[in-house]
DNA sequence: CGGCTTTGACCTGCGC
DNA sequence: GCGCAGGTCAAAGCCG
């Protein structure tokens, strides 16, 4: 497993960095006599200085992509070593059982499956919860529940809102040996971008995201997004402290602002 | 009012 | 051909 590691600059205090100290020094020395000068040194500085922020903008826009390709390389890992660890476990009978499973699923030979057409995604939840939900950023349309004879929890179908544009389906069904797994299978690939992926290429462009744009207009996405973002940012300790540092630097910059 | 979920009915493939 | 089981359809209801 690759570690992820961020080093972020955030220069969020315009006097505080290196390059800042000799611009701050000029701009001290001014006599008041000389208030144009002053002025137009400080129209100057506001100019530089959001060009800077700009510059500081787009870097934390790329490390963002970044970020984020890293969460779904890592997610699909993780969904990887979990089927696994499972097939691994499981008894040579059982596995019998589930390929005659998973070949009457689909009504076709397995030998006939495309080899990258299907996969199944397990995914941990609160056993409490009986909703047969899987976020995995597409959004998906329910079209149907049915009961299994070989499991007694229900199997919910979906099919990916963007249908027939999209012909991707997912089923998904709650593990019969742990109560607190879900196994979402999905047929197909999907032939646009997740409304996630959308979200972030339209960030890292620099722009908003029309909503004729957008493959879906939901408030919720930029919530998800934001959330699973600071989620990785909190769990970076370098991005913490140097965010600590960086508030600390500029409250106590405010505070000499006010005492001048 | 449009989009989504629910759910019973219907369709289809397979084994006997 | 029949029965069974999984998969899909579509009308009704719900919700924001």
């Amino acid at each position: 497993m690759v570690a992820t590691s961020l080093t972020i600059d955030l220069n969020l205090n315009p006097f505080s960095t290196t390059h800042d100290d000799t611009h701050v020094k000029e701009a001290g020395s001014y006599d008041d006599d000389d208030d144009h000068s002053f002025e137009k040194e400080v129209d100057d500085h506001s100019v530089w200085d959001l060009s800077r922020k700009s510059n500081e903008n787009k870097k934390l826009k790329e490390m963002l992509i970044d970020i984020w390709d890293k969460y779904n390389s890592l997610t699909t890992h993780v969904n990887k070593l979990i089927q696994d660890k499972e097939e691994l476990e499981s008894s040579p009978k059982k596995r019998k059982f589930d390929e005659t499973v998973q070949q009457s699923l689909w009504k076709r030979p397995r030998e006939e499956l495309p080899i990258s057409g299907i996969k199944r995604v397990y995914v941990k939840v609160d056993p409490c919860d009986k909703t047969l939900v899987v976020k995995d950023g597409y959004q998906w349309r329910k079209y149907g529940q049915k009961v299994t004879r070989d499991n007694p929890s229900p199997r919910a179908y979906y099919k990916c809102s963007f249908a027939p544009v999209c012909p991707v389906k997912k089923k998904v069904q709650r593990s019969m040996d742990d109560d607190s797994l879900l196994v979402a299978t999905y047929e197909g690939e999907h032939n646009h971008r997740s409304p996630n992926e959308e979200a972030t290429y339209a960030l890292a462009n620099g722009r908003e995201i029309s909503t004729s744009e957008r493959w879906f207009d939901s408030p919720k996405l930029d919530e998800v997004l934001v959330e699973q973002m600071a989620s990785y940012l909190c769990k970076d300790q370098n991005f913490t402290s140097q965010l600590a540092a960086a508030i600390t630097s500029k409250i106590s910059d405010i505070d000499l602002f006010k005492v001048c």
